[in-house]
DNA sequence: TGAATTGTTATCGT
DNA sequence: AACGATAACAATTC
């Protein structure tokens, strides 16, 4: 389930190999997927050269040397790959293939996506594309204050809000849970409850996840995304049942806004009568 | 076999 | 009317 930490590790893996190479063609599989539609993307990118390869929230982004943009969103089960020249065996490990992009050196992007729900989308304004996303999490704009104002400007339970991607872009399940733990707020505190000394460990809870995912490549759970260490590091997600590493308290595992949900109950209790 | 999984969007209620 | 909560949806794996 690629978050911010795995898209940002896809991205640093595929930036130096991608930078500079010319995209030969392009071939959907799953036209489906692709934005304005899979003939217009092959008819803007084939022939372009990508410039560069930058991340958005969780799109990556690819720059193109005629300043357009190509945009991938991995959503639930998507993956980026590249495959070198006639690496059979390679491109074999990858059993659901949406899209290729052959490239100039006979190396293929491929793009693998069990699901289907990723997407993928050209663009010439990249403003007006991502312009439905808030924050970066990790960016300079992303203080104590924007975030305690933001979270006082509204009346939501911390974990959808958190969720909403256009208030923080790039956070997703698995880092707000860890995220509301190491702040010791409950993922059911209303966001105008909090007071400013929990934003300022929410802030600083954020940024800390967030950094050490991504020096761990990010989280590996499953066969979705390999390659990460992130999950030997967690502190409630995917640990119900077993023993809160600050007071040995068990793991709960709720339902909120439809997302399975972990808490301690000792480390964050709700806090929601009036002041 | 159906429960679980995520981000987006439509819809409902206050 | 604006906001927040809720449900549906895309499709697959185990």
């Amino acid at each position: 389930m690629p978050e911010l930490p795995e898209v940002e590790s896809v991205v640093r893996r595929l930036a130096p190999l991608l930078r500079g190479r010319r995209i030969g063609a392009f071939e959907s599989l799953w036209p489906r997927q692709c934005t304005p539609s899979a003939p217009a993307i092959r008819r803007a990118i084939v022939g372009r050269r990508v410039e560069g390869v930058t991340r958005r929230a969780k799109f990556v982004v690819m720059a193109l040397d005629d300043r357009s943009w190509l945009l991938v969103h991995l959503r639930m089960s998507g993956r980026l790959e590249l495959a070198a020249h006639g690496d059979a065996e390679f491109s074999a490990q990858l059993r659901h293939v949406r899209a290729r992009f052959p490239l100039d050196d006979g190396s293929t992007l491929l793009f693998d996506d069990a699901r289907k729900f990723g997407r993928i989308a050209h663009t010439r304004d990249l403003v007006a594309a991502t312009r439905h996303l808030g924050i970066e999490p990790l960016g300079d704009e992303f203080t104590i204050d924007w975030l305690l104002r933001g979270l006082r400007d509204r009346s939501r339970q911390l974990k959808p809000l958190l969720l909403d991607q256009a208030f923080v872009a790039g956070l997703g399940n698995i880092y707000v849970d860890e995220s509301l733990h190491r702040a010791r707020l409950h993922p059911l505190t209303p966001s105008d409850r909090v007071r400013r000394e929990q934003a300022a460990a929410l802030h600083a809870s954020i940024r800390a996840v967030l950094s050490a995912a991504i020096e761990r490549n990010g989280t590996s759970f499953d066969w979705i995304y390999p390659d990460g260490q992130m999950q030997d590091h967690l502190l409630v997600y995917g640990r119900a049942g077993e023993a809160c590493k600050t007071c040995r308290t068990a793991i709960v595992a709720l339902r909120i806004g439809q997302r399975g949900t972990h808490v301690c109950p000792e480390c964050q209790r709700l806090h929601t009568g009036k002041k």
